[in-house]
DNA sequence: CTCGATACAATTTTT
DNA sequence: TTGTATCGAG
């Protein structure tokens, strides 16, 4: 266990970091502009900096910069993100500081410093409900949260068919995420609908609550709270932190904003008119760094205009702009900059190029998917015999979906290769089932948990029996829980069920009280034997059964290195009254709810790598191709049908990034139809490839200016939607042999469903559908494979259906 | 209570 | 096509 500093020893380092005063090594190798974001003095800084442009190199030699003008390390607080970018921040803070230094700076992602502050002033907030927490609550994850969503529908006799649990957690995390809570949200419910989700809502939290959980909504919304309403906490953390420094601004949300700003002010929102200004900045300084070209998860409710109005919201500060580019070719970074200058809502800033030119963009046609993983997988043996390495290789692509044919391709091929994302590690079931234990152990009010692991092994306490007790519970308002303590209690229990309960209760308790004095990695090796969890996974005996034991080993020696490698920084206020009790179990638990697949992101072997493109935000590769470069796979479809262009505009932030992730060769490749869902799809070439200038373009030659420009496809309508039709049979022909690579296929669209779908449905149809009931078609896109129908149900609101999967009965 | 058959839906996912 | 969620038989 590391030692914490006493102030005495911290002068000492100090004073040696004072005395030699050289800091020519933060400052130097900087250009003019990263100079001055590093070198700014008082105020709120604004830093817009491009991709590539040394972004996190300005952030961690600023904080270098403000420890050597005598901010104490503790002083400073840096927000990411991702775990990955707080580590990353750590590790050359490691090196640039020293790591006796680096360890007192707060670095972290908005969750984990909401965690921190909460794990132990949670109790003191209050809130009009009377929803009360204490410092051991538990963290729930996406679908601990969903579970529980799903659970208070059926408890207020809701139809989950109507009541969606995922859309409706997601729904409410969107409200919470824009500072609503439940009852403010009841107040401006439009419809009956609004009504029932602000009921959900409002029961979900009481839930939550009782479990003594949070949602990651809650780690940010409730420290929020807790800094208005108490003044004394507020107080301390706005003096502790005078230094403030924000990574991926353009990222935040409504609620993270106020947490940022709550923290830099010190005061309230309402209070905001009446402060003294000039006075506020007097040694304090609040660093924003983003890029709104970069912002790819408005629909996560991150909202890039809070990053647009931050020169209104600070009248005070200065802005810097990051325009050098240290990444890319100079033909890449055109291209990047041509895409992306047909947004209309950003800062204006162009990539300026310390690289030479480069090679041109490649482009490739390939027939269907399976094509265009082979060209993938061929063009990566042709260069890597060139001298290049696998792991130079960035494949990138907008659906999960689409890594399969490149995979395969790749094994054909034998390259090696990892796929970053899809399944995370901590959201295997057996990870989840022994976290579960962990954190019943831990807080045994997490009901949640609780039921998951309560028949895990299966212990014959199935569904049935499970809403006896739950029935008895809820009746006599007691915790699941202590009603299992009791379970004699409760009726029309059989003999073998309260044997099995009562040993299960036994279990607990013993782990509870061996969490006391065992280490963690004890703790889960007793845990996996007396709950007979190991052993009944070794029974199976198969290949996957094998896997799980081997997850379940990995999971143990992170425990082991947590312990290892943890310092508990205690928290000290004002007068240094200690505040937290430091709970390795409970920062173990905290640490790994919030942890994702990405930071386990190894550079691990001579492997290429295969990801989304939201994934690959903030990467680089010498050689990236961005698959899939389709009308409808990219920019996805949905965005396509969307109403006004927020959301084309969000993909072509999308692509900016893709394209901005490559240093010295870029391929875009696309295919002429492919399987969706098992049905072959025709597509046409992305409008991306269509407004990057042709002369940088190798391969393509789509021709004809407007054949792919975006034009075409806003003329169609009334202002409404715009169709894709007749500009979709152009398009195939004059793409046809044009490009040097095409094979000329006449497109195959089935006759008889271009007469259904044609004759079937127009505007105006009366519809009837089993699930949504009656209906009005509005908008009618596409046709043949590719019809969709914007249907406005009379009980269930609009919905766009694809008629070749839903039924839809004409009744007019 | 458990397991298998059937129905159904289908971006992106920093925490 | 694939993954999952639910329902009914054993």
């Amino acid at each position: 266990m590391a030692v914490s500093f006493t102030s005495t020893m911290l002068v000492e380092i100090m004073n040696q970091l004072n005395l030699n005063k050289d800091t020519s090594f933060i400052t130097s190798g900087l250009n003019i502009n990263q100079l001055s974001a590093v070198t700014h003095e008082d105020g709120p800084l604004l830093v817009i900096a491009g991709a590539g442009s040394g972004k996190t190199k300005v952030l961690t030699h600023r904080i270098a910069y403000l420890i050597s003008s005598d901010f104490m390390p503790e002083n400073i607080l840096a927000v990411t993100f991702t775990n990955k970018a707080a580590n990353e921040m750590k590790e050359r803070l490691n090196c640039l500081l020293s790591k006796e230094i680096a360890n007192l700076l707060w670095i972290g992602t908005f969750h984990s410093i909401c965690g921190r502050i909460l794990r132990h002033d949670i109790h003191k907030l209050q809130l009009p409900n009377g929803e009360r927490w204490t410092n051991n609550f538990v963290i729930y994850d996406e679908s601990d949260s969903t579970n529980l969503v799903k659970g208070c529908i059926q408890a207020l006799d809701l139809d989950n068919k109507v009541y969606v649990p995922k859309s409706i957690k997601s729904f409410i995390s969107s409200l919470k995420s824009q500072g609503y809570e439940a009852k403010s949200f009841g107040d401006i419910a439009k419809n009956h609908r609004e009504i029932k989700i602000s009921e959900i809502f409002d029961l979900y939290q009481k839930e939550l609550a009782k479990n003594n959980a949070l949602d990651f909504d809650d780690l940010l919304l409730l420290t929020v709270k807790l800094l208005e309403q108490n003044e004394r906490v507020r107080n301390y953390y706005h003096k502790r932190f005078s230094q403030v420094l924000v990574d991926e601004f353009q990222d935040t949300n409504t609620v993270q904003y106020e947490l940022v700003r709550l923290i830099s002010e010190g005061f309230p929102k309402e209070e905001r008119h009446n402060i003294q200004r000039d006075s506020l900045w007097e040694r304090r300084g609040l660093t924003v760094v983003g890029d709104v070209d970069q912002s790819i998860y408005s629909w996560r409710g991150a909202d890039f205009k809070i990053i647009l109005g931050f020169q209104n919201d600070f009248p005070e500060n200065k802005l810097i702009k990051l325009e050098h580019n240290y990444r890319s070719s100079e033909t890449i970074l055109t291209v990047a900059d041509t895409i992306i200058k047909n947004n209309k809502q950003r800062i204006e800033k162009t990539l300026l190029p310390t690289k030479d030119k480069g090679e041109k963009v490649i482009c490739f046609e390939a027939e269907d998917e399976i094509e265009e993983a082979e060209y993938i997988a061929k063009e990566v043996l042709y260069q890597s015999k060139k001298g290049l390495k696998y792991s130079d290789f960035g494949v990138l692509y907008r659906t999960n979906a689409q890594s399969r044919a490149i995979e395969e391709a790749l094994i054909k091929k034998n390259i090696p290769y990892q796929i970053v994302g899809g399944f995370r590690f901590y959201e295997r079931k057996e990870i989840k089932d022994v976290i579960a234990y962990l954190k019943v152990i831990y807080n045994p009010s997490d009901t949640i948990s609780l039921k998951r692991i309560i028949n895990i092994p299966k212990r014959g306490l199935g569904a049935t029996t499970l809403s006896k007790i739950e029935e008895y519970a809820n009746q006599n308002n007691f915790s699941l829980y202590k009603t299992l303590l009791e379970i004699k209690d409760v009726p029309e229990l059989s003999e073998k069920i309260i044997v099995s309960v009562q040993n299960f209760v036994e279990l607990i308790e013993h782990l509870r009280k061996a969490a006391k004095s065992l280490s963690l990695s004890d703790l889960l090796d007793q845990l996996l034997k007396k709950s007979g969890y190991w052993d009944e996974i070794q029974e199976e005996g198969t290949l996957d059964s094998e896997e799980r034991l081997g997850n379940l080993q990995e999971l143990y020696s992170i425990a082991n290195e947590f312990e290892a490698s943890t310092h508990l920084n205690p928290v000290f206020y004002e007068n240094n009254e200690e505040i937290q009790s430091p709970s390795l179990l409970g920062d173990f638990l905290s640490q790994i709810s919030l942890y994702t697949d990405l930071d386990n992101l190894k550079q691990a072997g001579n492997k290429i790598t295969l990801m989304t493109l939201h994934l690959a935000k903030g990467l680089e590769y010498p050689i990236v191709f961005i698959a899939g470069l389709e009308e409808g796979i990219f920019p996805h479809s949905r965005s396509i049908n969307s109403l006004d262009d927020d959301e084309i505009e969000e993909e072509r932030r999308l692509m900016y990034v893709g394209v901005t992730r490559a240093k010295e060769k870029l391929y875009f490749v696309y295919a002429r139809a492919r399987r969706i869902f098992g049905m072959r799809e025709q597509a046409m070439v992305s409008r991306f490839i269509g407004e990057a200038p042709k002369n940088l373009l190798n391969g393509y030659y789509g021709g004809l200016d407007e054949s792919v420009s975006n034009k075409k496809l806003h003329v169609s309508k009334k202002g409404i939607k715009r169709k894709y039709s007749e500009y979709e049979v152009d398009e195939l022909i004059a793409t046809k042999g044009v490009t040097n690579v095409t094979r000329v296929i006449a497109p195959k669209i089935s006759q008889s469903s271009v007469q259904i779908s044609q004759s079937l449905f127009a505007v105006g149809n009366k519809v009837f559908h089993e699930k949504f009931g009656k209906g009005t078609i509005e908008q009618v896109f596409g046709q043949s494979e590719k019809l969709l129908v914007n249907v406005s149900f009379e009980s269930h609101g609009k919905k766009l259906l694809d008629p070749k999967y839903a039924k839809l009965i004409k009744t007019d």
